[in-house]
DNA sequence: TACTGTGAATGAGTTCACAGCC
DNA sequence: GGCTGTGAACTCATTCACAGTA
């Protein structure tokens, strides 16, 4: 895993202030990365609270089921001001859409998935992407066989038809599901058509032409955090 | 994603110093958090050049690999001393070898997979873990028609019979690839069952027992901190 | 000469503790 | 009264810059 474009990136992520729009908007002109890293995971706990139709949330209960502290959670939810009432807690709801929007996740995504080996295959048939309006356009493989036919209403094409398809498509996204030795020309290829972002399952470190971000994810290397964790767990 | 056990733990993972073993070890007492979170790019790079038959690597060069700064892997890496020289650059096969001790990845890991559905299915047939030391001795699943039968020679069995089955096969660790609903009740069980460590797959923030530990990997988080990344990109 | 190893300086992130407000 | 918001203190992480050495 590389993470180039997070967890390991030493810039700061900056984030301009939008003029005042009905939803109340991120306060502060910055989101400092450590913060960024998190706000998924308060979307995620917030969606869930929405769901069991809790209205209200406080810093330590958010705290607990995040293993976060509680003046933590106040630092990183003040930056969106507003939210929180002093006795009380904080709007739920309203936290939900201001961290949609600090996301970029308010609104829709198009992507493309790269590789239907069996990474790729799970992940055509994860539901979760859609939940948070990812949507996926095609999926892209290798395979003769493979292609030109569709699963799920999605089509599936030859990576070679590329720079045929994706243009027309509207894509901001990609997911490579794809070996090693193949990222590295992928994620080039997709910087030149217009691609911003990709999550790369394979497990190398990529060199990201400039325009596009990537962000890693590799499953022997979360493993290895696991087994360091369990090693190292006599406090 | 959680991720309690590493990324957001807030306490210091300690270790302990060993008694000096044929091979050089970890020469200070503790790994910094932040650091041990790079272990593992450290040694997948490493293997890479390892396999490539380069002896020798440069800070500069690992750093560019990474996306990191040289000084950063001077720091990092002077941690486990001796293999670097001065002039030269670090001894790639005994840096290796000194990671893979750091991390606890040397030596074999039996592990157990619990949920065969799509994500379970990729998970069963990823090959990135036999490699690293890690050996799957089981598979378990609710779902009656995949059970009794085996997968590439592992053992398909019911979850009612984690009790049962568990206990004989020595499993150190489980990869949870359930529904969220699903996954704490899991966790307990797991953590009763003497299992120290759970890569957990499911979409919520876990509570682990004490004596288990858990890293998170949600991947609907990786796409909105990718999203982030994306939008936030303009420097 | 060309690199590593490391004090010192800087910067980022977290926690403390309490004032401020509902 | 019970929470949030935040200055100040503190701790952790990174970078700088250069001495030390193969």
């Amino acid at each position: 895993m590389k993470e180039k474009s997070e967890r390991n990136d030493p810039d700061s992520v900056k984030m301009e202030v939008k003029a005042p729009v009905d939803l109340p908007s991120v306060r502060s002109g910055t989101i400092p990365p450590a913060t960024a890293n998190r706000l998924g995971l308060y979307l995620r706990e917030l969606q869930q609270f929405q769901r069991s139709g809790v209205k209200t949330i406080k810093s330590t209960s958010l705290g607990n089921r995040l293993g976060l502290s509680d003046s933590q959670i106040r630092r990183d939810l003040a930056l969106f001001g507003e939210f929180g009432k002093r006795g009380v807690g904080y709007d739920v709801s309203g936290l939900v859409g201001a961290l949609r929007q600090a996301l970029g996740t308010d609104g829709k995504w198009n992507a493309i998935l790269i590789g239907l080996g069996n990474l790729g295959n799970a992940l055509l048939r994860y539901r979760g992407f859609n939940q948070q309006g990812f949507v996926l356009q095609a999926v892209f493989d290798v395979d003769q066989n493979k292609v030109n036919r569709e699963i799920d209403g999605i089509p599936i094409y030859a990576i070679s038809e590329l720079e045929k398809r994706v243009p027309s498509m509207g894509v901001q996204l990609a997911i490579l599901a794809v070996p090693a030795s193949e990222a590295q020309n992928l994620v080039n290829r997709l910087a030149l058509l217009g691609v911003l972002g990709v999550l790369n399952f394979a497990p190398i470190g990529l060199s990201p032409p400039t325009g596009i971000q990537t962000v890693d994810v590799d499953l022997a290397v979360e493993l290895q955090r696991l087994v360091f964790a369990v090693v190292n767990s006599n406090r």
